[in-house]
DNA sequence: CGGAGGCTTGACGGCTGTCAAGGCTAGTGG
DNA sequence: CCACTAGCCTTGACAGCCGTCAAGCCTCCG
């Protein structure tokens, strides 16, 4: 292993214009014109091996970064050394916007598995958001899907039991599977029972407890990190019926 | 009472470059080209008094609002009826961002006393900071801002316990009074136990029980919505130490 | 093959939710 | 001006969900 470049930069082989992931990505409804200046911007992948940091809380912000492979989580941490995993990132999705606010990061980017990421330039995207309406807007919808998104969080940590929790992060994760084009119905999670635990704001002993559970129910057969959905209906029950 | 004119819009009587409130709202920064700018922008008010909405979940985006006088809740709910404060805005903070990725608001933005709003129009906005980077560059850094605020949240209900919470509620809520000039020592509360509750992911019962248990420790006087803050570094201590 | 990290399961306790009753306050109408 | 009422708040008793602690198992990888 070669530890002298321990961060690997690379010229980007994928332009923006022919990924796959474009779909679900920055580019979403762009025009072929301002995916061609896209391409421009986004001029480097970066490779972060299982367990490294993209970045770090209190790192400069430069940039975004848009997942192109792999598999993240981000956290915040208290003063007093609390922790709490504010999110799970996988192909097609950025990170870092939380840089913006304070030119610093203000939470952890850490890989689950070996990852690349696109990075794109924040003040060049900035740039060229001014020239080009399109993109400028699809930057606003995706900060602004974060924040409705973390509003989903909220309400999931405000207002629901461990079941429904575990179930709604279920059901929020193989549909974003399924986007990408996996099956809906049997999924490998990258993440441990105490990074669940922490998104959710359970220990790890009560998810564990509770994927038991749901494999008691007939919900899931669960083996390990190996997942396979049985009763999607029924998790989805889960979910809305609070109690009955 | 004119029940004809359920929504009362006046021309702004107060243009941005004069605003009290400049320093805390969309005009951080921005020099004085780009705050005539904003003034033509920001040409309409309005009023909502105690009770109603701003804006509902489902109504279409248009325009963001500031808040120039009075005090707002926003409010996700679930299919099943689970109903989450996500945050209570007070003069100077901005309301509707979460339109701006579906075009429809996902919340509810309610006042909880006569309040005006200062209206945004959205698209102008988006306009006009393609045209003046300072302005555009602050834009995002509130959008951003609002992201590292719903982390802080996630952190708060997904770690902490209940005396913690509404110590770290109480604290932040001074700390923005008294960015606006009032005490840091005495305040009245807008909100019921249960908004409260809501936010912080408890029962209005644990607020109530939390709040005078802060009391019988000599950390606040209480009596209703009126509060004392008798012992800011001991709620400081409170959201610091785990446990001890 | 051995160890370390991760996962499961049990026992127990405590924090917070639930249910209920009663008090307080502000706003309304007589 | 004052009584009334509705909404809000407080407090108690009790229960249950989930956290804590502990022990042991599994799996992956060196």
């Amino acid at each position: 292993m070669n530890v002298t470049v321990p961060i690997k930069i690379e010229p980007l082989k994928v332009a923006c214009s022919s990924c796959n992931l474009r779909e679900l990505c920055l580019p979403v409804g762009l025009n072929s014109n301002d995916l061609d200046q896209l391409d421009e911007l986004v001029a480097t992948r970066r490779h972060v091996v299982r367990g490294d940091t993209l970045f770090r809380s209190g790192d400069v912000f430069q940039s975004i970064y848009a997942v192109r492979t792999g598999f993240f989580k981000t956290c915040v941490s208290s003063e007093d050394g609390r922790d709490q995993v504010t999110g799970f990132q996988m192909a097609g999705e950025l990170l870092g916007l939380d840089g913006i606010s304070t030119d610093r990061h203000s939470c952890d980017a850490v890989a689950l598995e070996d990852s690349q990421v696109c990075v794109i330039p924040f003040e060049q995207l900035e740039e060229l958001s001014r020239e080009f309406t399109d993109l400028q807007r699809q930057f606003h919808k995706i900060m602004s899907r974060e924040i409705v998104r973390d509003h989903g969080v909220m309400l999931l940590l405000g207002s629901m039991r461990a079941e429904e929790r575990l179930a709604a992060f279920l059901l929020n994760l193989t549909q974003r599977l399924q986007a990408r084009g996996f099956s809906a119905a049997a999924l490998v999670l990258r993440m441990t029972r105490e990074e669940i635990g922490s998104y959710l704001g359970l220990k790890l002993e009560t998810v564990s407890r509770t994927f038991s559970k749901f494999q008691e129910e007939g919900l899931l057969e669960v083996k390990q990190r190996h997942l396979r959905i049985l009763d999607q209906a029924g998790l989805q029950k889960l979910v809305n019926n609070t109690n009955c």
